[in-house]
RNA sequence: CGGGAUGUGGCGCAGCUUGGUAGCGCAUCUGCUUUGGGAGCAGAGGGUCGCAGGUUCAAAUCCUGUCAUCCCGACCA
């Protein structure tokens, strides 16, 4: 049956819903596809939900292919399988959580990592069982502290969510890479550009990750990436250390008045002032900055570090913290507050440095505040610095890494900025905007070993699963799609994902027009079109072309002025085109543009 | 969590400074006209003014509290 705007559960709107900033949430909002219900919760209209089957569709096409079979658990689950991974704790707020009428606690699950594993271990005790795929398409809970931009980051969500289950490394590298294979396939199949970047498996823990984002302005996951094919998520990026420099021939550290330059900027000025160098000027790149942070560990403890980097800079914590300087137990990496600077005297604002030489350390383990002292990668042995001379209005000048003072360890703390060499030298990187499409990552043994999921194996010995898991957001790539494919009058769907293959509109006075257009809809409909048909008596023309812009069919075919004449007019959503056909022709030539923009 | 702002018919807003019994646009309904680019005229229906308390003869308006929402930031797979 067609779907009739006389009688469709729709209502076009004029306005932009209040705060909206990005076209999707704009134009899926003005054309009745999705309605808002609470912050970041939104309803589906039918239209709404035609579009969203159709990516389900494809999805679920692709994981069949795949080798991933189908399954459906609750979005609302009991604490303990999450308590028993720690993730109860670790999710934090982001959890909505509930209770039932005894007391005991519930949530609405953000990821179902731990119930797949549950449900796996009760029915599965062999490795003759794997390896295994399975998959769900749910509807996702996070209670994200700001949800905005309409589809693109809300708090109800629809993810398809897929778990590999292997019994060894080799199983998990092969399960990972079907499922890499089949996320390529959708995104093709969307005709959605893509960038695969490699990521770190943040709260999820795990090895190899790598995420499909899609390039866009309005994408809240920054990445990198080189002409030479490297990308990354900015927290994945790892520096290039250059080489290390012989001792020899450097001069020895000196200690000089700088008075008020707790800053980089007045130390530069005053560098360049007082104790100027021969043969340029001094930069921020010379200074070694030395920055305060605090590692909270899971016990709620706080131990302050130091963290050592260019002076020209800046700190990104996120990656500090992403890059495996944190070990178990530590749980988080944040600026450290006044509190704790009060506790470590030692410190002295502004003039912090690692010591004057090997012999007198001042941070470090071995120094004399005790504290933990990492530095970026770029500080090797033999690189000289201006530095912190731990007195008030002094600095050190050229202190030499390795030379003069050592580290505890290295760090991937600083800012990663374009123009940086990819690491695998490529190239130079650009800085680019991207919206997370998808996320496939080898989880290990985490999960299974926190939930007791073992199988025996060849010789009857007990083996802890290893996992992978992948997610793509269903919903994102809907508002992704909206995002990528519009006007400024509205949505301009793909043809394989628009709510209907046609928009007819009839227009004018009379029943001529309307009968015409019933007549085109059963002819579609005989040669298997789905059919949209503006059938709405006494609504003018201008308002029926300006929904069918709005709606975003890729093909429209007007009946109107021109079948006095025997002509309807057709026009293409997605170039502008328009042309004239005769009615009897314009069945067959409606069917072949469909399957056109279906092949291309 | 910090900063800023806003809550008034379905939607978007005015009214609040200076208290006096709620208005505009869109949407909806009726009639007539109009029908290839978001029509015209005439009429109609629809509001606990976020909630609670207070001041007052009288509160959308003033005061206190509270809740919610939006924006910026922090946070975030």
């Amino acid at each position: 049956m067609p779907l009739r705007l006389s009688t469709l559960f729709l209502r076009t709107l004029k306005e932009d819903p209040v705060g909206a900033e990005v076209a999707s949430h704009k134009l899926l909002h003005r054309g009745g596809y999705i309605r808002r219900q609470a912050p970041g919760i939104y309803a589906w209209l039918p239209l709404g939900l035609i579009v969203l089957r159709k990516i389900e569709a494809i999805v679920r096409e692709e994981m069949a292919a795949a080798g991933a079979q189908e399954v459906h658990f609750p979005a609302l689950l009991p604490a303990e399988p999450y308590q028993a991974s720690n993730r109860w704790e670790d999710y934090g707020d982001n959890i909505f959580r509930l209770q039932d009428r005894k007391g005991a606690d519930y949530l609405l699950a953000p990821t179902h990592e731990e119930v797949f594993t549950l449900l796996v271990k009760d029915l599965y005790s062999s490795y003759k069982d794997l390896p295994l795929s399975i998959y769900q398409i749910q509807t996702k809970y996070r209670d994200e502290a700001r949800p905005r931009a309409g589809l693109l980051r809300g708090r109800e969500f629809i993810m398809k969510d897929a778990y590999s289950f292997d019994i060894d490394d080799a199983g998990l590298a092969a399960s990972y890479e079907k499922q890499r294979a089949a996320y390529i396939r959708i995104f093709e199949r969307l005709g959605l550009e893509y960038v695969i970047v490699q990521a770190t498996s943040g709260a999820m823990g795990g090895s190899k990750s790598e995420e499909f984002l899609h390039p866009t302005e309005v994408g809240e996951d920054t990445f990198v990436r080189s002409a030479g094919g490297y990308a990354a998520n900015v927290e994945a990026v790892t520096t290039v250390a250059p080489e290390p420099i012989p001792f020899d021939g450097q001069p020895a550290a000196h200690v000089e008045d700088t008075p008020d330059t707790p800053t980089i900027e007045t130390l530069v000025a005053a560098a360049n002032e007082k104790h100027p160098r021969e043969d340029r000027q001094w930069t921020a790149a010379d200074t070694l900055k030395n920055v305060v942070c605090t590692v909270v560990h899971a016990d709620g403890e706080r131990e302050v570090v130091v963290i050592g980097l260019p002076g020209d800079r800046e700190v990104d914590l996120d990656r500090a913290a992403g890059t495996g300087v944190l070990s178990a137990g530590e749980h988080d990496l944040v600026a450290a507050t006044e509190e704790d600077l009060a506790k470590h005297p030692g410190l002295v604002r502004g003039y912090i440095g690692p010591g004057l030489s090997l012999d007198a350390p001042v941070l470090g383990k071995d120094g004399s505040t005790g504290l933990r002292y990492f530095l970026d990668p770029r500080v090797v042995p033999g690189t000289r610095w201006i530095t912190g001379a731990n007195e008030p209005g002094r600095h050190v000048f050229d202190l030499v890494a390795g030379r003069d003072f050592t580290a505890d360890g290295y760090i991937e703390a600083a800012e990663v900025r374009a123009g940086d060499p990819a690491p695998d030298g490529s190239g130079p990187l650009e800085l680019a905007r991207g919206i997370e499409l998808g996320h496939v990552f080898q989880l290990g043994r985490r999960y299974a070993e926190a939930l007791g999921l073992t199988v025996l194996d060849q010789n009857g010995k007990s083996q802890v699963v290893t996992m992978g898991s992948y997610g793509i957001g269903v919903t994102r790539i809907m508002a992704a799609i909206a995002e990528r494919f519009h006007d400024d009058k509205g949505l301009i769907w793909p043809q394989a994902l628009a709510p209907a293959d046609v928009h007819i509109v009839a227009t004018g006075k009379g029943d001529e027009a309307f009968q015409a257009a019933e007549s085109l809809t059963a002819a579609l409909e005989e040669r298997g079109l789905s059919v949209l048909v503006d059938d709405r008596p006494k609504v003018s023309p201008g308002v029926k072309f300006g929904d069918a812009e709005l709606l975003g069919v890729p093909t429209i075919a007007v009946i109107g002025r021109g079948l006095a004449e025997g002509r309807i007019e057709l026009r293409d959503r997605t170039t502008g085109a328009s042309e004239e056909v005769p009615v009897d022709e314009a069945a067959a030539r409606i069917a072949e543009a469909v399957a056109a923009k279906l092949a291309g």
